[in-house]
DNA sequence: TTGAAAGCGCTAACAC
DNA sequence: GTGTTAGCGCTTTCAA
């Protein structure tokens, strides 16, 4: 079984008091007391129950992360990246990172943020893939639990968030579509209920309006976030708008499928039809042609994330912190200059 | 602060005892009294803290995972898709899962493993990536802590595994090519250490040499699994044996870097160059030319992985479960007859 | 410098 | 049916 104190401490004839000062390294503990209790804790392969350590201390050292899936065929780079982000950063500060995943605004997500912040089995919650109006954050808010989400909702809350500035980045899309002569853009929104899919749609109008072009309803249309409804979204531009020379979708993954969609139908993209994504994962380099994009550094939001919400927990703000981060506009081969008619 | 037993007994005047058996539902309370608890409970916004359950009862209900990670820019498909399976099983057990990351064979690494075999804050972990010879699963066997890994490895302990039979898969693959008519094959095999490399690279030479074709050392090289490693791996594959007609890389990403490097050389994948890959990432669909691959349903890989832990730490085998799966081989535009010449 | 005792929140054997 | 008691492994007053 598992090495305890206790058994330390009768190995060594002493209590267990002072077995747990001389591992804790508090100074009153004689010194040849302290090597005893060391040299013996490492003899007996001690290591410490987290959980009892942690029940006693009323503080985890976990944070934790609900990772909205949509189960089966869940395959979103977003996600390893960002994991990786939190996790190494956790790490650093020696907190673990306690992960469960559900099917995003289902009941049982609901319930496992309940769970979480009345538990006690985490210190603070990471939240990701904001709502418009999002009940996970209306919750810990109204039970002051510690989180910070990548991303921001449509409430009247105050809370810490970091998110990319999803507006100006598409505008600054949108902005060199038009510079390169496109006129009529077809624009592939996530779904409603996305936040940052509002933004960047919202970025889309802007930017189109600046420059006094019309934007027909039609030319927006709604895709799931993958390539598949990317695939479907762009099918249904084509067939009803087929004058549209580019199309930005919100996403990467369903830029892909957009491109796929066009290439389908005998389309050269970047040559008959520009099409742009957003996110910059690592394929977007390698698809052929390269994808025109907008990069946000997921690993390094993951981290930025992770810290803000240790140092929240910690008490080390006097106000929710708010980051807003440009995303970085990378131009490749999918967007050129509209074929001349 | 957080409402416990102890608050609900006192209101309600009857001992802490009877509180948590009604909460738990035993049979020896009285209808009446149970109704109150319960009610109560609700009323105070009660619920229960995990850490001191789980302490009391010398379980944790957490599994562990460990990701291997290769930071920063660490995105890989596989992990996200494995996650949502692992979790999605997990949490339909009431399971949590417990993730950390730590760079691949460092020394941080086996601390991890480490605390997670001795800390009993995990009933169980899930390994994936095994090595040659791994560590990992040395330790855990000497500590006989409950783990199920994906991926075999090449020494002689028996442990519980799920794997692909990347053997009998690449050789499919190759008798594919090689039906097409291809004779000179190169192979962009994983790096050494990674026991599925040692596997897929195993499945190409014996399939060469059941068809009593060479294979010249320079045909295989090795690729770190990344796109820009396919890239890479490419280039040189190209430049020292440009007499190769066909290329298998170890994995997608590396198959749609090396695609890229092809075509950054003017040669048409699917047509002067065949290529394929491995796992059947989403992408693999939709990258041009559509990538022959090897299918591997790595969420539901994920969810069988968690299975088996859950029933290993339950005690319900007598002999550690072991599963091979064979890939589903996915013949799409990526490959075709070499070009005559 | 050390130990006894209490307690973190919960469960379970045993008595009433 | 219900309460008393002990204990999971650890930390932390408080006294000695």
């Amino acid at each position: 079984m598992h090495v305890t104190q206790k058994d330390i401490a009768r190995k060594l004839g002493i209590s267990i008091t002072t077995v747990s000062r001389a591992l804790a390294g508090y100074s009153d503990v004689a010194e040849e007391t302290r090597q005893r209790v060391l040299q013996t804790a490492q003899e007996m392969g001690y290591s410490p129950h987290l959980l009892a350590r942690r029940l006693q201390k009323q503080r985890t050292d976990t944070i934790g992360f609900i990772m909205p899936t949509l189960a089966p065929r869940f395959s979103d780079p977003f996600f390893s990246e960002f994991i990786a982000g939190v996790g190494n950063e956790a790490a650093s500060h020696e907190y673990d990172l306690l992960v469960s995943t559900h099917p995003p605004e289902s009941e049982s997500e609901m319930k496992a943020y309940e769970r979480a912040a009345k538990g006690g089995w985490v210190d603070g919650l990471i939240i990701v893939r904001t709502r418009e109006k999002d009940e996970r954050i209306r919750l810990l808010c109204q039970y002051k639990f510690p989180f910070v989400s990548f991303g921001r909702t449509n409430e009247s809350l105050d809370f810490a968030y970091v998110d990319e500035d999803g507006e100006t980045g598409i505008k600054l899309l949108t902005q060199h579509l038009i510079d390169l002569g496109h006129r009529r853009i077809g624009f592939i929104r996530p779904p409603k209920d996305m936040m940052a899919g509002h933004f960047r749609l919202q970025g889309f109008m802007k930017a189109m309006a600046e420059n006094d072009l019309p934007v027909r309803p039609e030319w927006i249309v709604e895709g799931d976030m993958t390539q598949r409804g990317g695939e479907q979204s762009m099918a249904v531009l084509l067939d009803v708008q087929p004058g549209i020379t580019a199309v930005i979708a919100g996403n990467d993954l369903m830029a892909i499928g957009a491109m796929h969609c066009a290439q389908q139908r005998g389309l050269e993209v970047g040559k008959d039809i520009s099409v742009a994504g957003f996110d910059d994962i690592p394929l977007a380099a390698y698809v052929k042609p390269s994808l025109t994009t907008l990069r946000q550094p997921i690993y390094e939001i993951g981290r930025m994330t992770c810290r803000m919400l240790i140092d929240l927990i910690n008490g080390r703000f006097s106000h929710p912190p708010q980051v807003l981060l440009v995303p970085q506009l990378i131009i490749r081969s999918s967007t050129a200059p509209p074929a001349s008619d």
